[in-house]
DNA sequence: TTTGAAATTACAACTGT
DNA sequence: ACAGTTGTAATTTCAAA
């Protein structure tokens, strides 16, 4: 499930879908210079082997409601590395990290107004371990971008 | 663009997208309680108002050859405010964030090897303004999710 | 909301390597 | 065996009534 064999096509496939799910395998042959049904039939063993999960839509947060964005630092007594339930269980945590260095984990949170995340800090103290949080906001995002493919 | 009206059925239809964008408006329609045509003209104008941008493909970065992630936090000596095209240059940068707080921008970067982050750290001191940064090297994630729209 | 034509997907059977 | 090609049936999209 790592370390996994692609060829050029493969990445360039990847690469197009990134950019452009919905677009047809048509399309998609076309500009790695393959057949219909064999673009299609790549795609599936990318998925097939996990290289692709799911597909999914980008929405602008702000139009959810999600006018609030934060980085914390969850500064944590014990080993949090059988942690992750926990984490997941709070909606409004979008990433969960454990990090090398000071904090224990590094989570990424999106919530409607500062008091909300207020909240969230509070659900966290609740954790089994955490004694401590250190909360960044962000002013702007310059961007969010899907990670692009390795040379 | 930011303060956007929701209903009950755009932020169920939204929920369904973000976890399999591929299903059809049949499937969308049906879930929801309304026909295909319906579900598909809820659909369009949800994108057309900006709601829902592009539809993607999540991919294992792992697969990619991406094993290295890392948050690193710049400090500046300059506003960096209109520096957004600088970080975007760096393709291993995957989000940049301009912060409250002793840094002035927060960096989610993803490289094969940590010889690569170190470049990327390297092409952070290039841009103007940059006197410092602080790499915090993830040693597993948790997760990494969409957001879930506020209730 | 329903309809229907056009496009697309998914699945064959087949070919060459 | 494997990956790709063409052909075709079943779905799905999408605009118009």
């Amino acid at each position: 499930m790592a370390i996994e064999n692609l060829d050029d096509t493969d990445r360039a496939l990847v690469a197009l879908l990134q950019q452009d799910a919905g677009q047809a395998y048509a399309a998609l042959g076309r500009a790695v210079g393959l057949s219909t049904a064999a673009a299609h039939e790549r795609v599936r063993k990318l998925r097939e082997r996990g290289v692709l999960r799911r597909t999914t839509v980008e929405v602008d947060p702000k139009a959810l409601g999600l006018g609030v964005l934060a980085f914390v630092m969850v500064d944590s007594s014990a080993w949090m590395g059988d942690s992750a339930g926990a984490f997941a269980a709070i909606p409004e945590i979008e990433e969960a990290h454990v990090i090398a260095g000071a904090a224990s984990v590094l989570v990424k949170v999106r919530t409607p107004t500062t008091e909300q995340l207020q909240d969230v800090l509070r659900r966290l103290y609740a954790i089994e371990g955490v004694n401590g949080t250190q909360a960044t906001v962000v002013l702007e995002s310059f961007f969010e971008r899907p990670p692009s493919p390795a040379l």
